[in-house]
DNA sequence: TCTGGGGTCCTAGGACCC
DNA sequence: TCTGGGGTCCTAGGACCC
């Protein structure tokens, strides 16, 4: 039997819940009725869009285009800062009225999910299940969602971005070559901007040009991924609604610092305070790392990362500190000036692989409890409750921290 | 003109072993 | 002196997504 799948996807996200938090705390305006943007901080070198209201997108306003194009595109922008915390509550709420459909659901990103609704049709129709959820998101929630319908996944997805917005499209198989090989080879999903124009100088300009290519034609040029851009074209996707919660497989945080930095003081306390970051969040999900990763970016936009694999998988923020100091100072290159920093651990297990000793000599035994208590204090207080008062060597911070808190 | 931050997966090459 | 392949692990970098 096929599979009946519903792909769930808001309508220009963290802009209309925005607006709907601000109409809520008694604003006048309506953020999506004007031209607006949600955008980064230029102050602090992140001055993207990140999301644009239908006036600021007929500006021909783009998402990740910096603020600065933006307002020369539409100089009556208005600009709103991003708000996390909001974003979530609305993704929950949206959440939690999906699961009066299906508990098959696939929390595919912050403001898309994925339905299973096979075997939960009872006497109603697919397509009946999307008009439903389109009209009560609007009704019960304040903003509006495109719902894709489909019998797998990628075509689900394919139709949800179909017209916007607040629109129910199907994509039968039968509908294909009239609403998908019509298409710009570049709305197909995971064709990004390195691959398109490969495609061009093949002469494939569109989702049809590519179905009907020679698949082996294309597993040669691009190797795995050429097999799945084929299938996608052809509507093929037999990959399952993931609606068991995973693991993640890596946590990593970056931050693009306000000025270029050539100092090595200064970034050895950068990588400090984002390892503890890593290795908090690490904690929190009860993971143990096996690698660590750091990434820099030099003015010039140029990337660099190294990683290094631990001899045993580790939490504690210290091991993660050391090894990134260790990986900082093997790939800074005299004179770079650093634009971006980030830490990340990879290759996560579940459990510590505990040595087996006859005699309990943990000898990170002292930085598992600091972390402990630090964490706790962490989640009491709030994340910054507890901070350096400025850089020093590892083993001052622990004495120092134990200080702090005696 | 000035370009975020969080992820996942894949590939190619080198080291090392048999 | 000059020379195999096959396999695994590790690392650096790239492509894509939202």
């Amino acid at each position: 039997m096929e599979k009946q799948i519903l792909h769930v996807d808001v309508n220009n996200a963290f802009l209309s819940w925005t607006a709907v938090e601000m109409l809520k705390q008694g604003s006048e305006i309506d953020i999506r009725q004007i031209p607006a943007i949600i955008g980064g901080d230029e102050s602090k070198r992140s001055g993207i869009v990140l999301a644009k209201s239908m006036k600021a997108k007929e500006c021909g306003v783009k998402t990740a285009d910096t603020i600065y194009q933006a307002r020369i595109k539409c100089p009556n922008l208005k600009i709103f800062p991003s708000n996390f915390p909001i974003y979530r509550k609305y993704s929950n709420q949206l959440y939690q009225l999906l699961l009066e459909y299906t508990d098959k659901i696939e929390r595919f990103s912050i403001d898309e999910c994925f339905l299973d609704m096979t075997n939960y049709l009872r006497n109603d129709t697919l397509l009946n299940k999307g008009y439903e959820i389109n009209r009560r998101v609007r009704e019960e929630l304040g903003f509006t969602v495109n719902v894709g319908v489909a019998n797998n996944k990628l075509l689900a997805k394919m139709a949800s971005d179909f017209t916007k917005p607040d629109r129910v499209h199907t994509l039968w198989k039968e509908e294909i070559p009239e609403k998908m090989w019509t298409l710009p080879v570049s709305e197909l999903f995971m064709l990004g901007k390195k691959t398109v124009p490969k495609l061009y100088n093949m002469q494939i300009k569109t989702i049809g040009d590519l179905a009907k290519t020679d698949k082996t034609k294309l597993e040669k040029k691009f190797g795995k991924h050429g097999t799945l851009m084929w299938e996608y074209a052809n509507g093929i996707d037999t990959s399952e609604v993931k609606y068991l919660p995973e693991k993640p497989k890596c946590i990593g945080n970056s931050v693009t610092l306000p000025k270029n930095i050539s100092d090595m003081d200064k970034l050895e306390e950068i990588v400090l305070t984002i390892s503890e970051q890593v290795a908090y969040r690490l904690r929190k999900e009860k993971l143990y790392a096996n690698t660590v990763n750091v990434q820099l970016r030099t003015k010039n936009f140029e990337d660099t990362s190294h990683q290094k694999k631990l001899p045993e998988a580790t939490d504690t923020t210290k091991q993660i500190y050391m090894t990134a100091k260790e990986l900082l100072h093997e790939m800074y290159r005299k004179g770079q000036e650093i634009r971006l920093v980030g830490v990340r651990v990879d290759n996560l297990t579940d459990k510590k692989d505990e040595q087996i000793s006859l005699f309990n000599t943990n000898k990170n035994e002292k930085q598992e409890k600091l972390d402990k208590v630090i964490d706790q204090l962490k989640n009491k207080y709030g994340y910054n409750s507890v901070t350096r008062a400025t850089k020093m060597d590892v083993d001052d911070l622990v004495k120092f921290k134990k200080e702090e808190y005696k």
